[in-house]
RNA sequence: GCCGGGGUAGCUCAGUCGGUAGAGCAGCUCACUCGUAAUGAGCAGGUCAGGGGUUCGAAUCCCCUCUCCGGCUCCA
């Protein structure tokens, strides 16, 4: 008599099987919809196969395709799919991993005769797949001795350097992840077709019953990737695709990375005539053309004065220094590689050693050197020092980005000194503040990140970084927002809270970063005096609430998609005149604005049809274009197209329009 | 830095087999005087990223440098 199993599903109902029965028997037994649709399975929150016999009492979730988890398999699964398109196309190749990742998937290959993937090759390679989805191939499960294991993957180097490290104990989770089995053996999956096996790959799984399940996919790109990730092992040809539940939730997906690129800080730069990288100025060192410059004035004007209302105190530090002071802060220990090479001055001297000089990576020894000017009183911490510091430092080639990561830039940077008994509640306050200015630039879904010790670039005990890290905790938690630890992540002198902002379209950014650093003040030996007359160390608390001003500019304009907010719009309103006998009202409403403040240009009719000058002043997102023609004249009224809105409104007093601009303006709508 | 792909007018791009460069938009001039997303005509605009090489001849083929793009690694 076969044993009974129970199986506990996820709406908190028991249900009776026989032993031996599968994921997917127990879909069928639920409905014959949920059977169709199901792609894998997790029991007692393990992935398993739909085909893999449950053999004891279990909690049992059926996953399917418009779930994370769903789509996590299809994506895993169609990574298979392409591995062994590849491997068909281009016999001798070796496949490395292909996981599933955010949005879609990858697989590592490493060609014969170092060939690379060209974009037809891709179309070649999707066309392959499409095919073997028709086939619907099965996935299936097995598990194999390690030595098996080498046997089979005897011309797979990568697989075997797998499996070698998986058998000697040395795997990580990512190996394990790949290897799958449990501690004696690894599984692997066979692609079968007809009884034939067309594809098998070290793997944990789980997969889609079979190939036919998929369909929804696209290849993206080719990329070079490191092996293992290290800088000095192969490069392998990475690709890179996207898998989704349906054709409609893929479109949209690749609609979404339409929407992405539309709205391309760099693209978005030039169209709207903000910024440029003259190639003659060198790599990742932007200027800012009078519309940008325009904003960034407003964007730091308005911290100004937030950090003024917050008691910060402003101060000024030179954008080069002598060797000493990084030597201090350890930077040159861990960063010399990615500053802007010394210059060495006065080598003629009498010792004829000189004194070497560097430009600035960062500002936090200047704001040390001007605490330590004096002797500080426990009376005068905290102590917030504020600077737009521009700093310089030499990224490699290969990671400048637009305005996102460039060699120049300039960090809103600030230091807070305090005694340890301060740094709880300064804390606290600090990410209030920090999250309260962002939202005032239109961002406010927020979660917060903890980046722990980094191991191997760390100055300090583990005591003080616990200790460090202890405090950042608390004075997350209790924020309301979703905490995520980033383990490892910390700079060399403390761990680090990061405000995490999700823009328009849902893509996440990282803004704010709050360090606290228990280093700084040993190395440079700061002190001030307590009540107790007593010399004590100070806290060093390090935050740059944009992060660096270039930066924030990026995400605001990408998050507005180039239409800014009236109050920071370098452009307020535009002004057109029907036709040129209604020059002089136009140039009477545009020197009202003026004189109220607001940032108002004319177009006179010498510039172009009123369709065209309209046209024109649409696509420079322009948040009000005023028209003004012979009823205007008449009535003191003008015609408001609010950006966004096809519906003119007409015969509108200017009065009434100054106070909506004015309230717009005023509540950075 | 590494892998791959690019750089032609301000912008977007075409340019065949190696035979000294073309369009649209933008700009300028003139005409049009117009109520809500492109009026028309004309003009001007290029050391084809820079340097070297091959060739009778190079935007085109080769090498080097700069620079951009997609990734990897990195990000105080």
């Amino acid at each position: 008599m076969s044993q009974q199993i129970t199986v506990e599903l996820p709406d908190g109902t028991s249900r009776e099987y026989v032993s031996g029965t599968t994921p997917a028997e127990v879909a069928a037994s639920i409905g014959t919809r949920l059977a169709q649709a199901a792609v894998a399975a997790k029991a007692d929150g393990e992935w398993i196969d739909l085909a893999r016999p449950l053999d004891h009492d279990v909690a049992l979730q059926i996953v399917v395709p418009a779930s994370d988890e769903g789509r996590e398999v299809l994506r895993h699964s169609t990574a298979h799919v392409m591995a062994e398109a590849v491997t068909r196309l281009f016999p001798g190749a070796k496949v490395a991993i292909g996981p599933a990742i955010a949005d879609g998937f990858y697989y590592d290959f490493d060609l014969p005769d170092g060939r690379t993937f060209s974009d037809d090759d891709l179309a070649r390679i999707e066309d392959e797949m499409r095919a073997i989805v028709k086939a619907d191939q099965r996935f299936e499960r097995s598990e194999l001795t390690y030595d098996d294991a080498l046997a089979l993957f005897a011309d797979q180097p990568y697989k075997r350097e797998i499996i070698e490290k998986v058998r000697s104990g040395a795997a990580d989770a990512e190996d394990a992840g790949e290897a799958g089995g449990d501690g004696a053996a690894v599984s692997v999956y066979r692609n079968v077709v007809d009884g034939d096996v067309a594809f098998v790959d070290l793997c944990r799984g789980p997969h889609v019953p079979s190939t036919g399940k998929l369909g929804a996919f696209k290849l993206l790109k080719v990329a070079g990737a490191y092996w293992r990730g290290n800088e000095k092992g192969p490069m392998l040809q990475r690709i890179y695709g996207t898998a989704w539940e349906s054709k409609a939730a893929l479109a949209e997906h690749l609609h979404r990375l339409e929407e992405a690129e539309r709205r391309d800080h760099r693209r978005l730069g030039v169209e709207l005539d903000l910024f440029s990288f003259p190639e003659e100025i060198g790599s990742g060192l932007a200027v800012f053309h009078p519309k940008g410059a325009l904003v960034r004035r407003i964007m730091e004007e308005y911290s100004r004065q937030r950090h003024e209302a917050s008691d910060y105190q402003f101060v000024n530090s030179p954008h080069i220094t002598k060797e000493g002071l990084f030597q201090t802060s350890g930077h040159l220990d861990w960063f010399a590689d990615s500053m802007f090479p010394p210059m060495h001055l006065d080598e003629g001297g009498q010792d004829g050693a000189g004194t070497t000089y560097y430009l600035k990576p960062m500002n936090c020894p200047f704001h040390i050197l001007i605490f330590k000017h004096r002797t500080r009183s426990y009376r005068e911490l905290p102590q917030r020092f504020f600077e737009f510091g521009t700093v310089y430092r030499y990224e490699k080639s290969g990671v400048v980005h637009g305005l996102t990561r460039v060699r120049g830039l300039t960090q809103d940077d600030a230091h807070i000194f305090c005694t340890k008994e301060q740094m709880a509640g300064e804390l606290s306050s600090l990410l209030d503040f920090v999250l309260d200015v962002l939202r005032d630039y239109g961002l406010d879904d927020f979660y917060l990140e903890l980046s722990t010790k980094p191991p191997g670039k760390a100055a300090g005990t583990d005591e003080e970084w616990d200790e460090a890290t202890e405090a950042l905790r608390d004075a997350a938690q209790g924020k309301g927002l979703a905490l995520v630890l980033d383990v490892g992540g910390g700079a060399f002198y403390g761990p680090k809270i990061s405000v995490q902002a999700k823009d328009a379209i849902g893509r996440t950014w990282q803004m704010s970063t709050i360090q606290l650093d228990f280093q700084m003040p040993q190395r440079f030996d700061m002190q001030y005096v307590g009540a107790d007359n007593e010399r004590h160390r100070p806290v060093m608390i390090h935050r740059a609430l944009f992060g660096s001003v270039e930066r924030f500019f990026a995400v605001l304009v990408e998050h507005y998609a180039g239409a800014f907010p009236a109050w920071l719009a370098p452009v307020q309103v535009t002004v057109l005149p029907v036709s040129d006998r209604h020059d002089p009202y136009g140039f009477r409403i545009v020197d009202r604005l003026v004189a109220e403040g607001f940032r108002a240009e004319m177009v006179d009719g010498s510039s172009g049809q009123l369709g065209s000058r309209i046209r024109r002043a649409k696509t420079e997102k322009v948040p009000y274009i005023l028209v003004v023609g012979d009823s205007d004249v008449d009535n003191g009224t003008v015609g408001v197209n609010a950006r966004g809105s096809n519906d003119p409104e007409r015969d509108v007093h200017v009065d009434a329009f100054v106070e909506r601009l004015a309230a717009e303006v005023l509540e950075h709508r």
